[in-house]
Formats: C-alpha cells, sequence, structure tokens
DNA sequence: CTCACATTCTATCGTTCGCTTGATTGTTGG
DNA sequence: CCAACAATCAAGCGAACGATAGAATGTGAG
C-alpha cells in the first residue's frame, strides 16, 4: 500500500536519496577512499582515518544499508568493500562537478596540485604500452599495506615519507610514473615534485590504482 | 589558517561531501529531474513537484551554493538550471548504484518497469539514424511545458494522459519512439505499453531528453 | 508611486543525524 | 571453558536539517 499509493516516482527518489545520503558525509568519503583500494576490516579503517571505531562501524553499516559496501566475515574481522565499481563512478561524478563548480575545490586544486604538476597526468593505456616496451618505473607511493591489497604489476612501493631516503631504488635513466589512491590523492603530486626537485623525469598516472582495477587491467598482489 | 592547518584531504571531503549532501533528499532530486529538462522558475518548479514556495526556493537555493544550479534573474522570475552536465552524470551514478544494489529500486524496476518494457530500449545513435530515415515516429510524452523547453526535433509531443485521445495523430505505419525526461520517468514506459495495446509498433527511446541534449545531438525549441 | 507578484529572509519547532560512552555479542586461540 | 579481541548495539547529547508561517525585498506594470 505504501509503495503504489505513494507512486513510483516517491518510491524512486526515496531510494535515490537514501545513496546519495550515504556518501554525504567527510568521514564517509574517507572511508570509501581507502575501501577503493581493496577490502579491509573496520579496525583498520577506523585508524587510518583517525575516526574512533565505534563511530567508523555505523558510518561502514550505514552505507553497507544504502548500497554502497558490502561486507563479509573473516573470522573475527568484518571486511567491508565497494559493493560495485559504480560507487567509484559516484565518486568521480561528485569530483567533477567539485572542480567545476565548487570554489573552495577549484582554488585547491589550481593552487596545490597544478603548482606540484602542471604536465599532463600519464593515461593509463599509454602506461600500459610503456610497461610493456619496459621504458618507465612505475612508482606507487601508498602505504604498503595498501600496495598489498593489489598494485600495478612491477610497480615498486614507496611510500611518500620514505621516498627520498629511498631515491637509491630508482633508477635515473628511465621516467618515473607515480599513482596513490585516485584523482584527488596527494602522495602522487607530493612525489613528482620531490623526484623533480631530485633531478628525475617524473609524472603522474592519471587517477589511482581503483580507476586502474575498475579498467579490468591487470592488478598483481 | 583554517585551510592550511586541516589539511587538503580534508577540505576536499568536506566539499565533495556538501556536493553530495545537497543532492541527498528526495524534494532536490525531484527538482533537479524537472531542471534536466531546461530553465524554470522558483513558482514552477514548487507547483510541479507540490512543494510549499518557500520551502522549494531555500532547496533550490542550497543545491545552489552546491554548485549543483545556477540560476540567473529575468524580470521578476529566477530562472534555475542545472549547473553543468556533470550534474547528470552523478544523477546517473546515484541510478547506477539503485538499480545494481538497493533492493526497493530492483523491486520497482523489475515489477513496474519491466513488465511494461520487456523489450531493449532505442539508442540515441540508432534514433538519429533512422529519424534521417524517415522511418520512426518520435513521441515526446512529457508535459507541454516541458516540450517547449527543448525537444527531439520532429518530435511529437502527446502528454501521456492525452495519448488515448489523440492516437488519431500517430501514423500506425511507423514505428512510435517514446521518450520522456529520464531512465527513471515513467511516462515512456506506460506511452509504450499503451501504444502496443493499442496495435502499434512502440519502444522507449534511452534516457530521456537530458542525455540527448548532453551528447550533443540537436535540439528544437 | 503604488500595486501586484516572485522570491527570499527570519524565526521557530520538531526531527534526524553524528558522536561518545559503556555494555553486549561473536569468534578464535590457549 | 576462558581470555582476548573484533565488532556491534543501546542510550543520550548537542548540532544540523527541513518545513512552515509571516515579514521583507526586489522588480515590472499601470
Amino acid at each position: 500500500m505504501t509503495e503504489s499509493s505513494r507512486g513510483v516516482k516517491a518510491i524512486l527518489h526515496e531510494s535515490f536519496a537514501e545513496i546519495a545520503k550515504a556518501a554525504a558525509h567527510p568521514h564517509r568519503l574517507a572511508l570509501l577512499e581507502h575501501l577503493a583500494q581493496g577490502e579491509r576490516n573496520v579496525d583498520a579503517l577506523a585508524t587510518v582515518t583517525g575516526l574512533n571505531l565505534a563511530n567508523a562501524s555505523q558510518h561502514l553499516q550505514s552505507m553497507r544499508r544504502a548500497g554502497l559496501l558490502s561486507a563479509r566475515r573473516d573470522g573475527k574481522f568484518t571486511l567491508y568493500r565497494l559493493a560495485d565499481d559504480s560507487v567509484l563512478d559516484l565518486l568521480d561524478a561528485i569530483g567533477r562537478i567539485a572542480t567545476s563548480n565548487a570554489a573552495a575545490v577549484k582554488e585547491v586544486v589550481s593552487s596545490y596540485f597544478n603548482e606540484r604538476d602542471a604536465m599532463e597526468p600519464v593515461t593509463r593505456r599509454e602506461l600500459r604500452q610503456r610497461m610493456k616496451a619496459g621504458t618507465v618505473t612505475v612508482l606507487d607511493v601508498r602505504p604498503a599495506e595498501e600496495f598489498a591489497l593489489g598494485h600495478v604489476p612491477g610497480a615498486i612501493n614507496v611510500p611518500v615519507g620514505d621516498l627520498k631516503r629511498r631515491l637509491a631504488d630508482l633508477p635515473r635513466s628511465k621516467e618515473v610514473v607515480a599513482y596513490c589512491r585516485g584523482p584527488y590523492c596527494v602522495f602522487a603530486f607530493e612525489a613528482v615534485a620531490a623526484l623533480r626537485a631530485a633531478g628525475y623525469r617524473a609524472r603522474r598516472l592519471e587517477d589511482g590504482l581503483p580507476h586502474w582495477r575498475a579498467d579490468g587491467l591487470p592488478v598483481a598482489l
């Protein structure tokens, strides 16, 4: 009765609103960004986002109810992951609106991001070809745990914080292509800046690992 | 100070959350659906969505602040419109998550939509070709006001309610392709069902006018 | 200049939301 | 079976949100 009397339209709008609401909180977006890297348990997510455990749990549950996440139990852990690649599309759409229409974001993007990386990013297609040709060093600047959940085959994992210390691991002869969590992850920008300052040829991969994976490109573990 | 101390990441997440929040309400989604058809003033939008005027105004203003809408003044009217085609992408992304992951929506889509239109919708590309070849009648089943804001060139406007009464306007010889507001607008589904019941060959255009326009295809006024 | 109309603003009220705390459930390893 | 740990649940709080009504602003027509 509720369904038919309120009309199909109302049901759809309410359901859609629940999905949007599920993403409409800074902490949730932080959780989603981390979950886009791969499956994680509640405690790990709470730690990495700086949230109270119970609080993180509640956010995760409500995103699960809304259909953004799915969860499975593994021993005493509850492992959450993105329900679907379409969740990435949602985040992308929000990002595109933000970069073109939100004053705060436009400012950050132009002042912070562009100054560190004036060049166009390397496309996935281009990187794939140059990997086959062996003309690049691929650098994954995410934390080790995220690297362990999947990375571009052949990539070297050097978290940004360790970069200066570990420059020796990177040959100067080839161009370095760095990537991290996604289009708005600052690590890759910072890495490219640091590498250039050290005399490397360095560029950034477009987006991050989640998009690489969603594109159906190979992921190593 | 606020900006740099909280970190770039936090700023981005907050801005993104504001955008998601701006869409996270059933009334707002209804407003967006109507605005996707074209520019409208506050009173018209309030009427068509059944909202209190002041309430509609407030929703519109907060969506404007978030960057989903833009507004211009024309005489005593304030005309709102979608800020950007990327807002359509956002709605699409929400819809895709809903159809694959939200129980209520899956039920509606399979029970209501599929039963009325088992066939695949006509793609925009296909319709464009068949329009040139003259082998279809294009039917716009939206209300006259929306038709007036732009429609597929050559389309005949027959709001769903008037369809039975005006079947004479539609030649039986050609296949009819009906469209309305978007992928979840029920009018086109109902029109196709009614036409088939009346012995027509009828199909639905994928999505609706907003996507046609966003694709860069010609729109008549 | 005034009137009519479109819209926004202001104040208010009830509801929902997010976060914290402490208790509870569920699972593994000893 | 018990100890240790992961996660959820339950209650309570303050803040933010959505709706409404009435006042105020802005604009054009006469």
